[in-house]
DNA sequence: CAAGGTGGTGAACGTTGTTCATAGAACGGG
DNA sequence: CCCGTTCTATGAACAACGTTCACCACCTTG
């Protein structure tokens, strides 16, 4: 029995492996069932034996890009609390410079996170919205230095706010179909929001972000 | 001459209409072109001679679709000059509320602005930037009120983040998948962002945006 | 070693967008 | 008014996709 769930396993790894590799090629069309089935060297109908589709594929990828982005931002440690609000905001800045980093360095996989929606509706998984939050906790530590007045709620609520502006910026800077724009400037405008931001952020009335 | 011409924008009208209609009930992945032609009565191959592909006919939609926030966001007479800074601030503040109700009332014509990336890889037409270019105006003039000193390219450049950075918002706070939000909430915190992103401005450094 | 069940296989299915030989309508000259 | 020409709409056919399923081989077990 063991044999067989090695094999598997092996096959699922490999499937992953592969699938992103195509994503990091070719982007999400890329993924094609049949080239994957190709590269990895099993049949077609082998693939529905490790993922019930392909979504749940390429959710997996997904979650491998949202743990590289985890290891971009760097050791553990960073969550440890800072001295000040203004490391706090350098903070901040560091964060939203490496989510623009790691999207121009990665830009198809990066794309993969909001490109794919399934068509099934269904929520994303427990292990998926665990990753998200783990993520998330990197923006929550130089808030609470700022704004030690804010519930975990309303902290973790406006984290979400911070990181929906900042992937604005992201996403439609590296968009030249908006309009192009050059790596410098791009960094330039994020850095410039994010320090609005946390300027206005420190001198809020408190009830501003219940 | 006229009377097969006459067909012809007739089926390209009716054509555009279906194609909104279905991307409106069922998003993207609802626009089929065998249902295409069944509701518009014509054959098949018909919307081949009407349109170079269904791509095209997305982006015909998307131009009625900016139209369509364009006049969701008053008269034209917005984009006369403003008094002062608060007046500014005020009308920059109205303006993202209305993306976030356009958006929150057509949810599925509103993603598929940018859901859709044509696979050619090819530039958008012109006249799809031409629409563009109009809806920025509106940010745009209350911005050089804001910053007179700010070059009109600079001042393009500005309001191509604000209004970035407003998108974030409004597209992560309509999607369920990062966070349930309230409508209220995603209100609270946009209008928050553009206060902030407001204050800094006028009290930046005229260099920060050159 | 024979019997039974489990799991991989790849041909086949149902849907896509797009094309193309063909039938038919529109037009112009006799 | 009619026939020859030209151009257009038609829908069956094509290629490619994700997904399924009857089959066959292998492994486990008595």
């Amino acid at each position: 029995m063991t044999a067989t769930e090695a094999r598997r396993a092996e096959v699922r790894a490999a499937l992953i492996g592969a699938a992103e590799a195509a994503i990091a090629a070719h982007g999400l069309p890329g993924l094609r069932a049949r080239d994957l089935a190709k590269t990895v060297g099993c049949a077609l109908g082998a693939i529905y034996t490790a993922f019930p589709d392909l979504d749940a594929l390429i959710q997996r990828v997904n979650l491998r890009t949202l743990a590289a982005f985890e290891g971009a931002l760097g050791p553990e440690d960073r969550l440890a609390p800072l001295p000040d609000a203004g490391a706090a905001t350098g903070e901040l800045v560091r964060i939203g410079l490496a989510y623009l980093d790691f999207a121009r360095a990665n830009p198809l996989r990066w794309r993969a996170l909001f490109q794919h929606q399934p068509q099934d509706g269904a929520p994303p998984p427990d292990w998926y919205l665990v990753e998200q939050a783990r993520l998330f906790r990197f923006i929550e530590a130089p808030l609470r230095v700022l704004r030690p007045d804010l519930s975990p709620a309303a902290c973790a609520l406006l984290s979400r706010t911070l990181f929906s502006a900042t992937h604005g910026i992201v996403i439609l800077g590296l968009d030249a179909r908006l309009m192009p724009l050059s790596h410098d400037v791009v960094r330039q405008q994020l850095e410039t929001l994010i320090r609005a931001m946390a300027a206005g952020l420190s001198a809020a009335d408190p009830g501003d972000a219940a």
